[in-house]
DNA sequence: CTATCACGTAACTTGATAAGTATCGTGATG
DNA sequence: CATCACGATACTTATCAAGTTACGTGATAG
């Protein structure tokens, strides 16, 4: 399905650039990784800048400068990446209102929202159970069942 | 909490109206559910206007005019309900590219839209369990606990 | 020391979408 | 026939991620 929506995709972009990074000898610049992405260093540093102030990975300028790993990929979880870039609103729907008058709205917002708490609870589960260690060694074992990982580099 | 993000309230503000309805004898205009909702009769005819096309309420003009809730309560669910008022993004993350060249992003999107999925589906499993007239229910539970049932006006 | 590289930061623009608003048409009621 | 209430269109507003421009800072190369 194509896609054409507002879908916050920090997540899955860090995601992304993580995974190169790993796969990566020495320093990835912004630039390099904006073109990874499709998109401008700017951008890129914006979102990163997140993930330095979690500690997973560092910076350096000038000359044979950029990004790299500095943490455990065994010990950061989808989740922590996820936090890491601030991002926070998961859903698109939800109640405006927050303590409304009337009971009948309390009603109805309070079993909304138990749903979508639910709904969270799973999710926030599910990407805190998944390292980013386990996702690079799923890319490998696709690599390994469907042929040479040439595919890695980005378009 | 106080959200005063952007999130499409469109689901709950309509539960809230539905409800409301059940509870009251003869048509109610867009006016007055407006006044309710805290908004304008537009916005309310826009949102209604699902509801109609799907038959669970219908509309009359003219003097005396106005909304009546025309289907079952027992057989409405809240995914009927959501779909009804074509409110189809759940999600306000999510990737960007559907079939991106780079096998790193194909395998990182799949990771992250698999969890979504995830938890879409049980979205829409609990939102399609539970019926407005169960909701109605559960509303009328809790003014016999709480107190007498005036609240149930809108300021 | 100076030029270049690469990040850091701030400010502004763009695009998408729910919500809000204004206006006019249409049909039904009294 | 006057009024009421919905139907529909068009336009504006608000919000936020993403994109863009511009300038500053520190590090390396020569």
């Amino acid at each position: 399905m194509d896609r054409r929506v507002r879908t916050d995709s920090r997540l899955s972009r860090t995601l992304h650039v993580l995974l190169h990074m790993a796969r990566h000898d020495g320093p990835m610049t912004s630039e390099a990784i904006g073109r990874m992405l499709g998109t401008n260093p700017v951008v890129v540093r914006r979102t990163m800048a997140g993930l330095r102030t979690a500690g997973y990975v560092k910076s350096e300028k000038g000359h044979g400068g950029g990004w790299t790993i500095a943490a455990d990929l065994n010990a950061v979880s989808l989740l922590d990446v996820h936090r890491a870039v601030g991002g926070p609103r998961i859903f698109a729907i939800g109640s405006d209102r927050a303590n409304p008058a009337c009971a009948v709205e309390q009603v109805v917002n309070a079993a909304v929202e138990d749903t979508l708490r639910e709904a969270e609870a799973l999710l926030v589960a599910r990407l805190g159970s998944v390292s980013l260690a386990q996702l690079a060694r799923s890319f490998d074992a696709r690599c390994r069942t469907e042929g040479p990982s040439d595919a890695a580099t980005c378009a």
